[in-house]
DNA sequence: AGTATAGGTTTTTATTTGCAACTTAAATTT
DNA sequence: AAATTTAAGTTGCAAATAAAAACCTATACT
């Protein structure tokens, strides 16, 4: 239980809240979904998602200061602007992807169309997972908190572990 | 063009808008984070998240609501409530942890502790990414979109593929 | 019987949303 | 060149939502 409360204080200062704070609005997640499906304009944006316009440009203004997208006045057509995810906002492709696979699981049963599938085989990707470092598919069990430092670099010392590790469930 | 949109109509019923109307909202995640923690009691939850007492209730409702927590009063001491994941709960973990790992790459070089690791073997887990059937890992580039009926399971005609097919980034 | 605890609800106030109309600058049409 | 349209916002105002604090009810503990 002391172990428990202890992790639970560093709740705070996890990867999530940080997150959320860039992501955690409602809107967030379908601007970005438009994102990656190529939208790069406000009117596009406007137009795909049923969006308020000063909402839309609050929030384009909210994910350009976090750095999840690039805003660019087009050089072609100087009313225009252009949004682009940039690396970090890219890499949040994964996080979407395993949030979308979960609706599709446990949603309303209607088996989704198009399927995202690998370019090279055409064959649909695999559901996104928790892997080991030697790639085992990982189940909330299978995972704990260990703390940083006392971490073998992959051999050496295995003598008092147990008061290191906390079995825990997971996030 | 007409594809990209056609796709783009397509966005209104994939597995995002269902996910985020369960898990848009700002508290959720990290409601869903505590109980992956093991925390599972209402005054529990309200001592680790910096949440109000009525917004918690209304949450945890929903969340409940929505499948993700089952409610279950406690039978030794009929004051308390349990919520535990049920298991589409549960299933959102690769979800929260790559969500996490996003937040700890991109945030505040802090690199975070605790860390998750195999229970097995002590080391901490993969990056959580999206893999083609073979399990290789795959990027933004590697990715598009295909209509579920022409997929063949496996192997078999490959003709015209061509038209069927929408070279698109993701989501 | 009196007090404390667990899990809410209610009331009030502040913040956020959403809609509609307006603005400004640049491009296009007439 | 003037008038119109387009792009990307901003502003004002009503409605919905969130947050803080107080209150409530049932159970348990002493």
């Amino acid at each position: 239980m002391g172990e428990l409360r202890e992790s639970l204080q560093q709740l705070a200062k996890c990867g999530l809240p940080m997150a959320l704070e860039a992501m955690g609005e409602r809107w967030s997640f379908m601007i970005l979904r438009a994102a990656f499906n190529g939208v790069r304009h406000f009117e596009e944006f406007l137009s795909e998602i049923s969006i308020a316009r000063n909402i839309l440009a609050n929030r384009l203004t909210r994910l350009t200061e976090s750095g999840i997208l690039h805003r660019t006045p087009c050089p072609d057509d100087r009313r225009k602007v252009e949004y682009r995810l940039t690396e970090k906002g890219l890499d949040l492709l994964p996080t979407m992807i395993a949030l979308r696979q979960w609706g599709e699981k446990w949603g309303t049963g209607v088996l989704s169309n198009p399927v995202l599938v690998d370019d090279r085989d055409r064959q649909p990707i695999l559901p996104v997972t928790i892997r080991s470092h030697d790639e085992r598919v990982l189940g909330y069990m299978d995972l704990c908190w260990m703390n940083a430092a006392d971490i073998t670099p992959i051999s050496a010392d295995t003598h008092d572990i147990g008061d290191r590790v906390r079995k825990l469930s997971a996030i």
